[in-house]
DNA sequence: TAAAATTAAATTGCACTTGATTTAATATGA
DNA sequence: TCATATTAAATCAAGTGCAATTTAATTTTA
């Protein structure tokens, strides 16, 4: 078994798999004026109404680099405001806005409309996202402990 | 259950999958002078040896916009060379050089060090490489009547 | 406590991705 | 056959992602 031969990869079914699941999103987000990366973010929000922009890059596996300049966007569009957090000022604190509060009741239709648009049993949901989440939890170690020998040395 | 809550989202995870997984390819990577979109694209050559762009894309799930300047730099390090076709000058050819062929002996490592990184049984492996191409297969199916449908309009 | 270390965002540079448009070549049909 | 339609790449604009660096604030420690 050739080891280079695409077919052989599970990496690139993951890769072309995620790219064409935001790209199906793409269409319904529109309607609600988000990208699939804001969305995600506005998901956050709309569970904790505020959240600092590390907490929310630990939830998103994002970082400020691509987290300051998406926030400044959505800030820009009144769905959230940004501050410094006064007991730390290092801390940039994300709050919901009662716009983007209202943004929330537009996109409940989206999961629905996406489920139409796969289709697995409940089981092969459930199957794909356990291993999903336990690759998720594999890659997090392996960052920490690449993290730790690079401290070390 | 709440629809918009993170943590019930199959899409998420699949898209921090893949973005996790590349990022553990990247050092690996690095050392053979590829990026990931690189990788898998000289993967298809090794196994073809001489491919058109558009065949590219329908591998890969990728489009011109993507390929061309990705395929100049890979011509630039000398891994490949562009040709428009005799037969069809629509169409651009791309064939593997000796240097890109040689390649192929210092990347034949990666996905055995790769696979350190991920520990799944065979089992779990084979059932998520299962259940991403028949996501994948849909949503083929999905962008196909979705661009007979605009047509039509 | 003052210097050194650490932390959190922001910034910068590079490499994608994608949708939309443009350009060039080929195929079609009145 | 010549205008029209189609096809394939290339181009362009906008939005990520990520590594590396910088800046500002806070801790730690000698």
């Amino acid at each position: 078994m050739d080891p280079l031969k695409l077919e052989n990869q599970l990496c690139f079914p993951l890769y072309a798999a995620a790219r064409g699941i935001v790209k199906l999103y793409t269409p319904f987000l529109a309607e609600v004026g988000l990208t699939y990366t804001q969305y995600i973010t506005m998901m956050v929000l709309w569970e904790r109404r505020q959240v600092g922009v590390k907490e929310l890059g630990a939830a998103l596996y994002l970082d400020s680099g691509t987290l300051t300049p998406l926030l400044k966007k959505l800030e820009k569009q009144g769905l959230l405001t940004r501050a410094r957090s006064a007991q730390d000022e290092r801390h940039l604190v994300v709050t919901l806005t009662p716009q983007g509060e209202a943004l929330r009741e537009k996109a409940l239709q989206i999961p629905a409309r996406m489920g139409e648009c796969v289709d697995l049993s409940a089981e092969e949901a459930g199957t794909l996202y356990g291993l999903l989440y336990k690759l998720l939890g594999q890659m997090e170690d392996r960052q920490e402990t690449a993290k730790l020998e690079q401290d070390r040395g």
